[in-house]
RNA sequence: GCAGUCUUAGCUCAGUAGGUAGAGCGUUUCCAUGGUAAGGAAAAGGUCCCGGGUUCAAAUCCCGGAGUCUGCACCA
């Protein structure tokens, strides 16, 4: 018998026959990890425990407590929901399935009817008795031609096995009489799937174009413990409860009334604070940083978006223009850019003058699909911390290197440190959706690379995701729910300033293109207050808190003057304060100021009449503090200027 | 936009053998004047999303539309 020659994690090499499986390997290693093992992993390839090897290689044991190994019993667990479906329906058919950290997946389509959620629960019964079986899953390579056979008339299957064919073979899981294709490895029986939970049905597009059929997709979970599955859904509970509708409307942020307008939200007046908070510090750091703030038009002249190229690629986003019926067409913007390049263009510029930066907080309108809306995260109107610099090309990389150090300092007074860097290049596929000039496309996408190289920050990289007329750097978050969303961009743009024909006068007196960059540091109003609002769980740093002081008055008869006197003092330093004079028992108030997430709580009564001083409750905490006015007025103060955070100060 | 789901008081939600509506919270008023997370009582508040149909009768059944939510697609 052959020998196959396997290399461990640790650099050692060890010798085993030919057939040998990751379960003997792992026994020869130690029991304790046999245990545990759920797969083997060759080369950075999960196989299956049991399956008999034949090819060495860099070996890897995959046990229960890691990623690989929950990506496995959840591919598992899959396949048993697929089984389930194949017993409870008939005609079924399966798009893709997958497994990913946030549990797993299975498409399914069902001529003229579709499985909905009513169904879960049976679905899930159907799954127990098919784990109770403990049926044990094999894995067999199948030629194409005989794999095809197999599969039938199924359209998706056979797209599959064109897919995941590697050398004219597909392999095949199969239990029981149920076979399926699968990447990736599986249990060795079906009775080792013991917790799972069906969570909910959406529609899907086959391969995730939106030209092809839309299939039913069956969203689940699966853990090796109960506990963690309990965690799990008590995690997704409370990404619920941090969702920024849910929290908007506790606090009374805002709200988009549907009859009014579906994604135009209103601004109630707590949100309003907080927004006009966050743009007031924007404007101030913008200006300390060399931007010159500007006011500029929400609706233009329709040939405007001719020039810039909008109405040619991005029309689809734009709502109609309106015809004024003397022959002059008025368009609501979308983007603010060449509302900036009129300001540029107003006056002949000098290379001295390079690099102008020109900012707005800038309202724009887009058309968005009805299914995209949510909340303040996707909007139809919305008002972007917009900024355009003027460069020329030796400037680019500064400018682009000063614009992302603005936007890290930023985040950190805002405490935001939950995301990554995102280079978005055009889809060399389908180029027609962008301005057309390959050469300007290679040249701004390298430097954009080469200044994040520059600069050591780690990025990764995404075709198809850049502006029609450049390629950007995008900063992604996520949402409470988990969806990516983009925060701040910066981007390239060679083209608007070709197509209005920038220029500035250089040294040598000639005319000169200069180059654009585009960026939003604290994106839109709109969807930075959501995404603060989900970070922070409504409860804002004081510096940004709708409601900075409570007062509360033991009654209102005796410390109500009391309360006024101090409530005066306070808002005459700006800070927002208010006396709460409903005639409530004190413990109510404060249960009310708690629950709206004031930062301080302050209780006046006869204690703090006779010396002049505060009972201060901060926000979140049991016990209070007592301390004499200035004393509080010098906390608080600190705890503003310093945007909350220790490291400020 | 697409698939499914849902739409009842300001908010969260009850309300199916079709018979013109309820609760809790909130709001207002009155009583209670209190020491760190809900004192008591009363009142006000509803085109049951919109339009059509079936029916003696529709919140409830049917059709169409709009919107919400989950997801996909699209994107700040």
């Amino acid at each position: 018998m052959s020998q196959l020659s396997f290399e461990f994690p640790d650099g050692s090499v060890k010798q085993f026959d030919d057939g040998v499986t990751s379960q003997d390997i792992a026994k020869s290693i130690a029991i304790s990890l046999a245990k545990k093992a759920v797969a083997g992993k060759i080369d950075d390839k999960l196989v299956n425990y049991t399956e008999p090897l034949h090819k060495g290689g860099k070996i890897e044991i995959v046990t229960s407590d890691s990623k690989d190994g929950l990506n496995v019993l959840r591919q598992t667990a899959a396949e048993i929901l697929k089984m389930a479906i194949v017993s409870d329906f008939k005609n079924i058919h399966f798009g893709e399935s997958e497994a990913d950290e946030d549990g797993f997946f299975v498409d399914t389509d069902k001529p003229e009817e579709q499985i909905s959620v009513d169904q879960l629960d049976s679905l899930s019964k159907t799954m127990a008795g098919i784990i109770k079986k403990d049926l044990p899953i094999s894995v067999e390579e199948l030629s194409d031609a005989d794999a095809e056979k197999l599969v039938g008339d199924d359209p998706y299957q056979r797209e599959l096995i064109k897919a995941k064919s590697v050398d004219g073979k597909v392999k095949f899981y199969k239990i029981g009489d149920f076979q399926s294709i699968v990447e990736g490895a599986v249990l060795p029986s079906t009775g080792k799937v013991k917790i799972y939970k069906l969570l909910s049905v959406a529609g899907a597009y086959w391969q995730g174009k939106s030209s092809n059929p839309m299939l039913q997709r069956l969203y689940a979970t699966a853990f090796f413990k109960k506990a963690d599955l309990d965690e799990d859904l008590k995690k997704r509970q409370e990404a619920r409860e941090r969702d920024h509708r849910v929290i908007g409307n506790q606090l009374d942020l805002f709200f988009v009334d549907p009859k009014a307008g579906a994604g135009l939200p209103y601004w109630m007046p707590n949100g309003a604070t907080i927004r006009r908070t966050i743009e007031r510090y924007i404007i101030d750091r913008e200006i300390a940083n060399g931007y010159q703030h500007v006011y500029t038009p929400v609706l233009a002249n329709l040939d405007m978006y001719k020039t810039s190229g909008h109405w040619a690629h991005y029309r689809d986003d734009m709502f109609p223009p309106m015809d004024m019926g003397d022959g002059e067409m008025l368009e609501l913007r979308p983007m603010n850019c060449p509302s900036h390049i009129e300001i540029y263009n107003r006056h002949i510029r000098s290379y001295r003058e390079l690099p102008l930066r020109i900012a707005e907080l800038g309202m724009m309108h887009r058309y968005e699909k009805s299914g995209a809306l949510s909340g303040l995260q996707r909007v139809r109107e919305m008002t972007l911390n917009d900024g355009h610099t003027f460069v020329a090309l030796d400037q680019i990389q500064d400018e682009f290197q000063r614009i992302l150090k603005l936007m890290m300092s930023v985040y950190h007074d805002f405490d935001i440190n939950d995301y990554t860097f995102r280079l978005s290049y055009r889809d060399p596929k389908n180029t027609q959706k962008y301005f057309d000039d390959d050469e300007m496309w290679n040249r701004a996408q390298s430097m954009l690379k080469g200044a994040m190289d520059q600069l050591g920050l780690k990025y990764t990289e995404a075709e198809g995701e850049a502006a029609f007329y450049g390629p950007k750097l995008d900063v992604q978050t996520k949402t409470a729910l988990g969806n990516e969303e983009t925060l701040s961009t910066i981007q390239l743009d060679f083209m608007l300033p070709e197509r209005f024909d920038l220029h500035y006068i250089g040294e040598d007196g000639k005319q000169h293109r200069p180059v654009m960059i585009h960026r939003g540091i604290v994106s839109t109003m709109e969807r930075f207050v959501a995404y603060l609002t989900e970070i922070y769980k409504g409860a804002f740093p004081t510096w940004l808190a709708p409601h900075q002081v409570k007062i509360i008055p033991v009654s209102q008869d005796k410390h109500g003057d009391y309360a006024k006197k101090i409530n005066d003092q306070l808002r005459a330093l700006n800070i927002r304060s208010e006396v709460d004079e409903r005639a409530e028992k004190m413990g109510y108030l404060i249960r009310d100021a708690q629950t709206h997430k004031i930062p301080y709580t302050l209780v006046v009564g006869d204690d703090e009449l006779n010396n002049n001083s505060l009972s201060v409750r901060k926000y979140g905490q049991k016990d209070t503090v007592s301390k004499s006015v200035p004393e509080f007025i010098d906390e608080i103060s600190k705890d503003i200027a310093s945007y909350s955070r220790e490291d400020n100060k």
